[in-house]
DNA sequence: TGTACATCAGTGAACGCGCGTTCACTGATGTAC
DNA sequence: TGTACATCAGTGAACGCGCGTTCACTGATGTAC
């Protein structure tokens, strides 16, 4: 039956925020068009009066995901210990969407490559303009630096089963940062 | 027909020959049983002699590969210079295993994950032996750091869709380890 | 404001396809004599 | 060393299943009067 064009543009979103979420748990192959719709209340019938293919649903999801992703975050020492606590790193589903998803981006279609582009282009940005007492060359290498290490370390975090040596990396790799966001810090 | 037991054991090591390249180019997911077998020379048929299911495929290969992976390389800058360096990124087929995998360990059986945590295990050892220069607690941590920098960095400049921008990530986290490493090296 | 009807969001059965896996068969291997 | 035969690695057709996608249908929405 049809539904009012607020309760369809909510089911939009619904859609996209359960896409995300399951996406990130579980993976783009892993998550059926079936379960997505299901996990939004919907039947899978409807899919495609929303979007053109599952592809695109992807392309969408991490465009969607990668904006509300974008809020700026105030001081970046303290999102950098959020980013590689335990509790993120267990928290795949409401976690960073790069963590979760980058490795398989290289697998999909150009527009969902060129979203993530995009967010990670912002995202380096952002962590650049939260490092005031570098000069421009420095806040560049310190930004993408910092940045690669904190991914690749949540996803190393998390596909190791050894709790002891997951929470090593993390840590370990927590003290690398801070001590190259500078000396006055290096002992963190 | 029957073949000899030298044969079945090559036909064996070739499987997972193609199947560690084809799986680090396009995914498990992506690659099916009988696309290895017939990489490999064989009928799909035959896979059940070899590998108790596709799963044991996915084990077998990561161990059989971390394994071949673990070569002792000499020099660290070197080969931070060649992780971090474009013709790595575009290869991802025959390049590190790690970068071209970790990040869908999360979803694989017991076994496999296991495999890939004695491979990270030993990897970070083997960094971390390459750099007497300093003390033990440094060590671990230039170790971990650099190596989720290395990771990170490979995995985000494959998923980049602007080669500009693509560059500038290996480069820039190249820069940034090579800071971590050493002050006397800190202009490179 | 109230009624008549065209629109169309969502439903659920059905489709074609590729996948992992199974199995009866084949013929070279390798062992027993 | 030569022969007879049991073994078993590899073949290729077939299976069941879940997936992405399609489509005829339903009934609430929202517009025209």
């Amino acid at each position: 039956m049809k539904v009012s064009r607020e309760q369809m543009a909510e089911n939009r979103r619904r859609i996209l925020d359960v896409a995300s979420r399951l996406f990130r748990d579980k993976g783009f192959d892993a998550v059926s068009v079936a379960e997505v719709m299901k996990a939004a209340g919907l039947t899978h019938g409807g899919f495609y009066g929303h979007f053109s293919s599952k592809d695109d649903l992807i392309a969408q999801t991490l465009a969607h995901v990668l904006a509300l992703d974008a809020g700026g975050e105030g001081d970046l020492r303290a999102y950098v210990d959020a980013y590689l606590s335990p509790r993120h790193r267990d928290n795949a589903a409401g976690g960073c969407p790069t963590a979760g998803l980058v490795a398989a981006i290289r697998h999909q279609t150009p527009a969902t490559r060129s979203a993530m582009t995009e967010g990670l282009r912002s995202q380096i940005d952002r962590i650049g303009k939260a490092l005031p007492e570098f000069d421009a060359a420095d806040r560049r290498r310190v930004a993408i630096g910092s940045w690669a290490a904190m991914v690749g370390a949540v996803i190393i975090a998390r596909a190791i089963d050894d709790p002891t040596l997951s929470d090593e990396v993390l840590e370990q790799t927590r003290a690398w940062i801070n001590a190259g966001l500078g000396q006055q810090f290096a002992s963190a």
